[in-house]
DNA sequence: AGAATCATGTAAGGGGTTACATGATTCG
DNA sequence: CGAATCATGTAACCCCTTACATGATTCT
């Protein structure tokens, strides 16, 4: 792993449906995920450039008329296994809830893949270990600033795992798969 | 601003009390501040240098024996003016209140700093502000997973600010002030 | 005619991480 | 005697952001 692999993941996401260029893939992603992920131009060449570099996509260029070429991405079938193994594995940090957490739902929803109500329950298991381990080590612990900075994160678990009832709710149609 | 103000504003914290060279200040923050934040040595060192060309510190070297010099920071008054203004500012975002909202209370505690009290009400203030318009957006909105992402947003703000409450506590002492 | 959209990038610069380099002293 | 501590940094490398460069087409 040389890269991090959010961002690569997730744009491997986008090109699940079909090949994309990084107009395309760019237009994607403002319209459907900029609620809560961003990326500027500039970085999507770069992104897609570096995937293909990985090999996780090939790119081959398209001519339309007078108009600069478009290189289109396919996504790779060693593409889409780091897909799928990403796409499935919760998150180890609450820190990575807002972003890469929702992105791993989206596509979910969005491929219709199955296994979201079961992907829950495992970032559901992640979040309730770790809430455990905090709650012990406040019981054992004295320092006053370390028992607020405990209080945060317990109040943060707490919260989180709440909203994942929440989604669960959101993948009810996946329940039986 | 030319640079990001977190990490240099922290620094400043730690100079604060009495001058110290990269070594000594890297030692405070594995012994006393490591629970909420990290920094490697090199970053310290770095960051001093940042803050000096910044004209935030200044250094100077002490010679002891024939072990390496020691060089010295010491905080100015454009820094102290600076690290005033950095620490009773309550932070814009969430996802800030672990590591730097968690900082400013550190230093204000640590360095007997009036005004603690007031300096959370105003924390509280942004993050209802916060609260109340996403309340609004989330209300006008019907896309099931936009909904899905305020109620996230809505647990994380409600739970940090009740655990605000508790911190108002462990500043009682200062309410008065 | 001018603005927005389509389409692709490079360059510069800042931020941070890890590894490396050096060397004295002090503790067990 | 070897390990930890004291003490300072550099170098290589990756990540990301912003600004810049280019140019056709299509909408208003």
């Amino acid at each position: 792993m040389s890269f991090k692999l959010e961002p690569d993941c997730a744009l491997l996401g986008i090109l699940m449906n079909k090949p994309k260029h990084g107009y395309e893939v760019e237009a994607y992603l403002s319209s459907e995920m900029d609620q809560f992920w961003h990326l500027s131009m500039s970085q999507v060449y770069a992104l897609l450039k570096r995937i293909e570099k990985t090999g996780l996509a090939v790119s081959s260029e398209q001519k339309h008329g007078n108009r600069p070429n478009k290189r289109v991405f396919s996504i790779t079938e060693t593409g889409k296994e780091k897909f799928f193994e990403w796409v499935y594995s919760p998150v180890k940090h609450v820190r990575d809830l807002r972003v890469e957490l929702l992105a791993k739902l989206f596509f979910i929803k969005e491929l219709k893949l199955a296994g979201g109500f079961s992907f829950i329950e495992k970032q559901v298991d992640v979040l309730e270990d770790k809430l455990s381990l905090i709650e012990r080590s406040k019981g054992r612990n004295q320092d006053e600033f370390q028992v607020l900075l405990y209080s945060y994160k317990i109040g943060q678990i707490r919260s989180a795992l709440s909203w994942l009832k929440e989604c669960e709710a959101y993948f009810y149609s996946d329940r039986l798969k």
